[in-house]
This record gives C-alpha cells, structure tokens and sequence, in this order.
DNA sequence: AGCACGCCGACT
DNA sequence: GTCGGCGTGCTC
C-alpha cells in the first residue's frame, strides 16, 4: 500500500497515528452534522489517515455512511460508548485538507446549516479512474516548470503590490479598459491586473485562488495568466466542466506546487497549500450567491479563508459592492484605485422622447442616434438592453392592458420575428388572441428583446453587421470592424480595440425593476459595459437621471456604493445589518425566532403565511449573528428529530413543512 | 434517512 | 398471558 508520505502530496503522518477516527459524513441530515468517532481495525492502519473518504457503519450493521477523517486520536473524548470499527478506506488520497474542514465547519456554523453541505462544494464526485492515472503520475514525481519572475502590477505604482505582500485585505477599484494580450487576445484590463498580481504571488512562492463569476470572464482572465505563468501552473476549476476534469483539476491543487487556482463560486472552497492571495472579481454579481443549502455567498466564504490563511485578499470590480463598501467603512478593507483616474466618457441624454420619434427610434434619443451612426463607421457599436428573445413582453394595442395565456393566465410574449405569441409560463400558442377587457385583435409590442432590437437598428444601419449576444447565444469576442452588437446585459463580448460607442438603450426599464438592490445592480451592468468602450468613445445613458447617472459620468461608484449603504442602515436593510429568512410550520418558526428575539438589536418581521408554512426575517447586527445562527441551528437539529410522518389511514396528510433558516437570503431584498 | 426500541389493543 | 401496531429517538 503506497502511502501519501512517499509521493509528497499527503498531511505529514503524525508522529503517533491515533487509534481512533474522527469522521465527519457526508450528510445533509442536521441532526448527524457533527463528529462521530471509530476505531481504526489494524488493517486499516496504514490508510487511515486525516481528510481520506472512508465508510462507516452506522447504527446497525450493514448500513454504511460515507464520510472523511478529519483527525485521528488516541482516546475518543466525550462519547463513551463502545466505538464500532471503521468499515473501509475507500481511497488513499487525502482529499479533505484540514485547511478546508476548518473552512467548511465555520461558514456552516455562520450560515446555520452543515458541513457535510459545503464539503459537496468543495469536493467534487471521486472518479476513479482518473484517481489512479493522477496517483500513478504523481509517484513519477513530475517535472515542475520553474517559478516565473514577478511582473510588476501596471498602473498601480507599488502600492498594490506592496499591500499584496504584505497580504492586506483590499477593495481594488479596475481600470475601465480592454487591452490587447501578447497572444492578440483583446481582454478586460481588470484580467490583467489581477492576472499579474497573481503571479507575482506564485513568483513569491504562494498560490492564489481567483474566482470569477462565469465562464465568459473566466476565459478572460486565464487568457491573461497565460502571459506571465506556464500551463502546469494555472489550474481551472469550473462546476461546469465534464466530471473527470473537474476531478482531475481538483487533485492538482492538493499537490504542493504553488500555483492559480482559477475559477467560479466554489472555487473558494478549493485546497491550496500555502495560500497567498484570494481574489473575488465583480463581487455584487448575483452568480456569487450560491443556490445550494446552506447558501454561503462566495464573499463570505472568502472573509472566513482569509481570515483563517492570512492570505492576501481582493474584491476587484468596476464598482463597489454595497456588501464590500461596509468593509472599507468599518475599516476591514483598505480602498485602493488607479494611479491615474480613467474614466469612460458617458453621455447623459434625457429621457426619450417617445411622442414625435419615428417608430424605428422610439427608443433611441437622437443624440443617441446621431453618436451611434458617427462611432459605426470606425468600429463595432454595443447596444446593451434589457431582455433577450424577441418580444418578451407584449400587450393589447387598443386598450394597453396586458396580455395573458387563455389557459394559464401567465403573460404572452412574442418569441421571434412573426410568430404567434405564446405563453411565458406553459407555452401554449395564443393564435387568434382577443383581449378579454376590450376585445381588440391587434398586440402591442411593449418590450423589446435582443431580436427585435437587431432587426429594428439593421434596418436603420444597412450594410452593417448585426451581432446578437445573450444568454442563449453567447457570442465573447468581436473584431474591431464596423457592428452592431446587441446583448442583454451581462452577455457583452469584448471588442477588438474597444467598442466605438456604446448604447445603454433599456436603463430606464432595468432600472424599473422592483427589486431594493436594484441601483446597485444597474450602475454594476452599466458600468461593466461601459468598460468595453475604447478611451474617448461616447457611452451613451438613456432615460436616466440621478445619483446613479451621476456616478456613471464621473465614473464614482465606490461614492454611491457609501450613499446605498447609508440608505440601507437607516432603513436597517442588509448589508447594514445581517438578515435570515426563517420558514416552516408556523409553530416550529414560533419556537426558533423565541430563541433569538431577545437578542440585542434583534428585530423580526412576520411571521407571514408562505406556501405551505409561514415565513419570518430576522435582522441581526453583525456581532449578535454568530450567537443567532448557533442558536436557529439548534432549533432545527429539533426540529429534524421530532418530526413525524403522517398518522395511519388518513388519506392525503402532508408532514409539515421543515424548518429551514436561510441567513443572507437575495430574496429579502426583493 | 433508516432502523431499533417501547408501550397499548386483539389474539391463541 | 404475548404478538405486533406504529410513535419516538438515536446514529460513534
């Protein structure tokens, strides 16, 4: 049996190997979410060791869990039972670092939820083949490329680098640009600089996590690495990846040799050892919130790593999150920009002027129209709106109320140029639709998607190119030659040399939404877009005035991130204060919240019915949110022990609802 | 979850 | 008397 020791890529062997293992398993029940303890059979001495899967008996025989080492003692403490025997190693690699079970235990503690639950994060599916291939070529001690030299960081003096080495935790204002690679490569400028400071932190020996949001900047930035780091040192880690790369990738990482780890979400959970730097990139972005119980939000995730490692730490955007400007103010982060300002040029027009313009205009002001068809002889122009498809949203053309499915009442859209509109929700065609209120034939088109747009700027552009990028055609590059790009916001590719205008034609209807965070939102969308323009090119603003149009002009987000977040304190709103969604059977969400609203600063709103059970937030100032999520666990692990199934022969029982607390919900902000 | 243990109604 | 119903609680 070979052991990890050997081939350099396991936890040193403790001096004395315990006799007991401490397992965590790999559960979502709340109620097993600790540490069970068994004895190491001599047979599996050898391979039982700290952070290898295993499989144990649980409470009878022939029933196994599966689960990790997380230690291994000599005298099992506090449970004095006769401990049952481990029942298998199942492999030898050491896949669960104690760096990650620290990790994974404490955002669980915060988030009131399990370990077991972030360990499914941040450990993928074991494949086995690709297991053996790994261990096999790890024995053949690879040849490792040298370390690279340390770039400087472009446009930040030394001030960055020198808080990078220092590993301070930092807001990193990016400079608004695209820039062209060595390899002819056109990428945001933010993928350079953080491409270059981490390299300058794999240079020094250490190895940097970077996390993006999706794919598109991903390729971004690994295209940037690629300049200053050798392939075997950048190893990326998408959740999107076929299984075996994704394992493959993941093994990499438990080797000693510094490196990038480059990835989305859960790339934060990733093993790294010696870790130097931590950087988050675009951190308001939604795609950071992480949809699977116990719903860690990557920032926070991050805030426990680099609290643990010492790691440097990096929330890097075009603007500044609400969440990130909390920590400047309360003086976690250190704020740090550009040696010199560059600010995009951004043309506030005032709100289009839908009564005298032509319908191919209607919703272009003609300042707009006039920069637009200047910018499209020199190069590509981007028009970024709000919806993709065609018609998404239409209504009855004499009487203006809404148009709704026969069926299912959900609304109708019009899915491409001269369908037949259709249901949004069931899909059902509404041929031969007559409105109900007035009995008008005729649908208006009240929004327009991608689709529409590129047909209606087509026929006022002819002979141009038109591009369409959402999020069911992804188009990530353009050339620098005259087209029109339309995307929805979020799917904009980057143009060779920068776009020569951009349009930001839907603002008024994006920033329509009803949503608290929704300021925030649009003036991250607009100003990432404004990001792709090249140095002078007018970025056009429509039906927007304001605080927010204001922050776009003079290029000042982190200033209205600080103006929100004060709105937001006086309104006790996150991220000034920490919030929870409580829900359930109304008499288990009664017992929780009696456990918590005695808590100083604690507020509660609701409970309020919400399907199947009630619904309650809870507010927390940040010092009282530890003790609040230790004690709503508690209330669950209860509340999963004691729930019963439905009483014999009555006919159709639902077993009530779980209780299921979820802190920093997105949705309480809606 | 899944399984054993335990305390009240119909049975040989 | 005891067989077995399912409600209750535990899993190292």
């Amino acid at each position: 049996m070979t052991t990890g020791a050997a081939t350099g890529w396991a936890t040193p062997a403790p001096a004395r190997r315990g006799t007991t293992a401490r397992v965590v398993l790999d559960s979502p029940l709340p109620q097993l979410d600790h540490l069970f303890d068994y004895r190491i059979p001599d047979g599996l001495a050898a391979e039982a060791i700290p952070g290898v899967r295993v499989t144990v008996p649980l409470r009878s025989a022939g029933r196994v869990a599966r689960g990790y080492i997380v230690e291994t003692v000599d005298a099992s403490d506090g449970f004095d039972g006769e401990l049952s025997p481990l029942d298998s190693v199942v492999s030898a690699v050491p896949v669960l670092t104690p760096e990650v079970w620290a990790l994974a235990r404490k955002a669980a503690d915060r988030a009131a939820g399990g370990a077991g639950d972030i360990l499914r994060l941040a450990i993928p599916p074991r494949q086995v083949r690709v297991e053996k291939v790994w261990q096999r070529a790890q024995e053949e001690s690879p040849a490792v490329s040298s370390p690279p030299d340390a770039p400087e960081i472009d446009g930040y003096g030394s001030a960055l680098a020198d808080l990078l080495a220092g590993h301070q935790r930092i807001a990193l204002d990016v400079i608004p640009q695209v820039v062209q690679l060595e390899s002819g490569t056109w990428v945001g400028r933010w993928a350079v600089t953080i491409a270059q400071a981490a390299a300058r932190t794999v240079a020094a020996g250490e190895t940097a996590i970077l996390v993006v949001p999706d794919y598109r900047d991903s390729d971004q930035l690994f295209a940037a690495l690629s300049e200053y780091l050798p392939p075997d040192r950048i190893t990326r880690v998408d959740a999107s990846q076929p299984n075996a790369d994704r394992y493959r990738a993941f093994l990499d990482c438990l080797t000693d040799i510094p490196r990038v780890i480059l990835g989305n979400r859960s790339a934060v959970y990733a093993p790294a050892k010696s870790l130097g730097l931590l950087t988050i990139f675009d951190d308001g972005d939604p795609l950071y919130s992480e949809p699977l119980a116990p719903y860690v939000h990557a920032r926070d995730a991050a805030l426990i790593r680099q609290q643990q490692s010492g790691a440097a730490l990096v929330l890097a955007g075009h603007t500044r999150s609400a969440d990130a400007q909390r920590l400047v103010d309360i003086g976690w982060l250190d704020a740090i920009g550009p040696e010199r300002a560059k600010a995009p040029r951004v043309v506030i027009t005032a709100k289009a002027d839908h009564e005298d313009a032509v319908a191919v205009t209607a919703r272009i002001p003609s300042m707009a129209w006039r920069l637009a068809k200047e910018a499209i002889a020199s190069g590509p122009v981007l028009v970024q709106v709000a919806r993709p498809g065609y018609a998404p949203v239409v209504a009855c053309g004499t009487c203006a109320s809404a148009a709704r499915c026969r069926t299912c009442a959900g609304p109708l859209r019009i899915a491409s140029a001269g369908a037949a509109p259709s249901c949004t929700l069931c899909g059902a065609i509404a041929a031969g639709w007559v409105c109900p209120t007035c009995e008008g034939t005729k649908l208006r088109l009240v929004t327009r998607g991608t689709g529409r747009t590129a047909e209606e700027l087509g026929r006022a552009f002819p002979g141009v190119p038109v591009l369409i990028s959402d999020g069911e055609r992804q188009v990530t590059a353009v050339e620098g030659k005259p087209a029109l790009v339309i995307a929805t916001r979020g799917a904009e590719p980057v143009a060779a040399g920068g776009y020569a205008a951009v349009l930001l034609l839907d603002a008024g209807r994006m920033l329509a939404a009803e949503h608290l965070r929704i300021g925030e939102d649009c003036l991250r969308w607009w100003s990432n877009a404004a990001a792709l323009a090249r140095p002078g090119a007018p970025v056009v603003l429509t039906g927007v005035t304001g605080d927010l149009a204001r922050a776009l002009a003079t290029w000042t987000q982190p200033a209205f991130a600080h103006a929100e977040l004060l709105d937001r304190r006086a309104l006790r709103f996150p991220p000034a204060v920490r919030a929870a969604s409580v829900s359930g059977d109304a008499a288990a969400v009664a017992e929780a919240l009696a456990e918590v609203r005695d808590l100083p600063g604690a507020s509660i709103l609701g409970p309020t019915p919400a399907d199947d059970g009630v619904r309650a937030i809870l507010r927390l100032d940040y010092g009282q949110a530890g003790e609040a999520a230790r004690l709503l666990r508690g209330a669950v692990v209860r509340n999963a022990t004691k729930r019963r199934k439905a009483p014999q022969g009555k006919a159709g029982y639902r077993p009530p609802p779980t209780l299921k607390v979820r802190f920093d919900d997105p949705e309480i902000l809606s």
